[in-house]
DNA sequence: TTGACTCAACATCCTTTGCTACAA
DNA sequence: TTGTAGGTTTCCATGTTGAGTCA
């Protein structure tokens, strides 16, 4: 009797019938004993590992792992013609035995590769979008390239189809009972995947087809490892240099240093002392985040870390939020005035207090979706030439072009730098180059942060 | 259907140069 | 001699999102 294998919650099934095949199965990758089925068991996400292992050991096996709904192949075609660098990339996707994260900049076409990877597979497909945004996005543009119906996981729907495409939440929530109807699966932002939450989803999906596509891979976490290990390694790469000027626009970065207020800066030492000072008290090295996370564990119980990293909010608090940034920004859009502008900072204060100082439009994670399109349309139409922002347009918005950033300020992040940047290089018709300034406080620690991003 | 709300999850959070005990 | 980890176990604050609930 052949092998049986299933699907069940996130796990594969091997049941071998009257057969002793004990020690055959345990030797199968991440096949383990199941006492309640008296049968054996392995992650949902060896599915592919398992079975070539079975084909190579020359055991016979029947497959039932997927939905018979999805047993025909899906008839699926697109016009796409894809730029040389897109081909390659799918070329090195499909050697790596269709498995496996593509990194391509922000504006490089990562979507038109998915597509051409789902044509090819030809086989029920899961997509995963951190945001709605994104998922209204995929939904609009999977309609208009296949002729199949589109399904839909999240903003409040639950509709599944051949092609779906699911936020991260949903498909965290859904995963264990619609696993057995996806062989392929498409993880866009994959980096997200990394998230102590959201890597379930791709340990509970069985299907042996995967991409990940990304801007930015690595993780300073490190959880870029098990998003290789549940996807596949990183086959293809490309970063913005390797495309500005040609698919990207070509673009120059400029730092404007800024002096700190007599006061200010009587604050910022004051405030950065109290931190030092309970660093070499306690004998405490930060070398990396995790270094810092021991620290705020330790606060938890310890009045006078607590008391340390309050001082270095305010630290920080100063530096990024100095009253010359503002003047600066001043001079930035005088020089401007013709040119579309997006201004970032870290905090939603200086937004609201730039947005009211110089009549720019803001939208931080307070503005409702409503007022928020509004904004991004007009700033499409041209009828705003300037917006102001903390982190909301970092990622999975659709932002119109511009072809000036201003960063006030932001983390040491390699990843919101890149995005930010990001933002500005759509290629420009009059082929003009982009430029992006940097404010940085002189003589604090936002000089390291801003070279830790780069 | 919309909006206001709560909740949980995720991301970032990083000083200046060195102490001590223990393992390789 | 050289290299490396270091005690603990729900985690200071801010920003952002999606899901769920209720009116």
């Amino acid at each position: 009797m052949a092998i049986e294998l299933r699907y069940r919650d996130g796990t594969i099934h091997l049941a071998d019938g009257e057969d002793d095949r004990s020690s055959d199965l345990e030797s199968l990758p991440g096949v383990e004993p199941d006492p309640r089925s008296g049968g054996y068991r392995a992650p949902a996400y060896r599915y592919a590992d398992l079975r070539d292992a079975i084909e190579k050991g020359g055991l016979p096996y029947e497959e039932r792992v997927f939905d018979a709904r999805g047993g025909d192949s899906l008839d699926l075609a697109t016009d796409y013609r894809l730029r040389e660098y897109q081909t390659d990339a799918l070329d090195a996707w499909e050697d790596a035995g269709r498995r496996g994260v593509i990194e391509l900049p922000t504006g490089s076409g990562k979507t038109v590769i998915a597509i051409a990877a789902i044509a090819a597979v030809g086989r029920p497909t899961l997509v995963v979008v951190p945001t709605i945004d994104l998922l209204n996005q995929w939904e609009r543009e999977l309609e208009r390239e296949f002729s199949v119906p589109i399904g839909r996981f999240g903003g409040g729907e639950q509709r599944r189809e051949p092609i779906t495409v699911s936020t991260y939440d949903s498909a965290y929530l859904r995963a264990d009972d619609v696993g057995d109807a996806f062989e392929f699966v498409v993880f866009d932002e994959v980096h997200h995947l990394g998230g102590e939450g959201y890597r379930d989803i791709a340990r509970l999906l069985p299907a042996p087809y995967r991409l990940g596509l990304t801007a930015t891979f690595e993780r300073p976490d490190g959880a870029h490892e098990v998003i290789a290990d549940l996807v596949g390694d990183r086959v293809y790469r490309l970063d913005i240099d390797d495309l500005a000027g040609d698919h990207l626009a070509a673009y120059d970065i400029k730092r404007i240093e800024v002096e700190l207020t007599p006061e200010e800066r009587q604050e910022y030492e004051t405030a950065q002392e109290t931190f030092v000072d309970y660093l070499k008290s306690t004998n405490l090295q930060l070398r990396s985040g995790s270094d810092y996370q021991k620290l705020v564990l330790r606060s938890g119980n310890d009045p006078r870390a607590r008391e340390a990293l309050l001082a270095k909010q305010r630290a920080r608090n100063v530096m990024m939020n100095a009253d010359a940034k503002v003047d600066a920004l001043e001079r930035v859009l005088d020089r401007h005035r013709g040119d579309r502008i997006i201004v970032f900072t870290a905090h939603t204060e200086l937004v609201y207090r730039l947005s009211r100082r110089f009549l720019l439009p803001a939208i931080t994670s307070e503005t409702g979706a409503t007022e928020r399109r509004q904004i991004l349309e007009r700033f499409r139409d041209g009828d705003y030439s300037r917006v102001v922002t903390a982190n909301v347009l970092d990622e999975g918005v659709d932002v119109p072009d511009a072809n000036v950033a201003v960063v006030l300020s932001g983390s040491g992040s390699e990843r919101e730098f890149t995005q930010r940047l990001g933002r500005i290089l759509r290629p420009k018709d009059d082929g003009g180059r982009a430029l992006l300034y940097e404010v940085v406080s002189d003589e604090t620690a936002e000089e390291r942060v801003a070279s830790r991003r780069r």
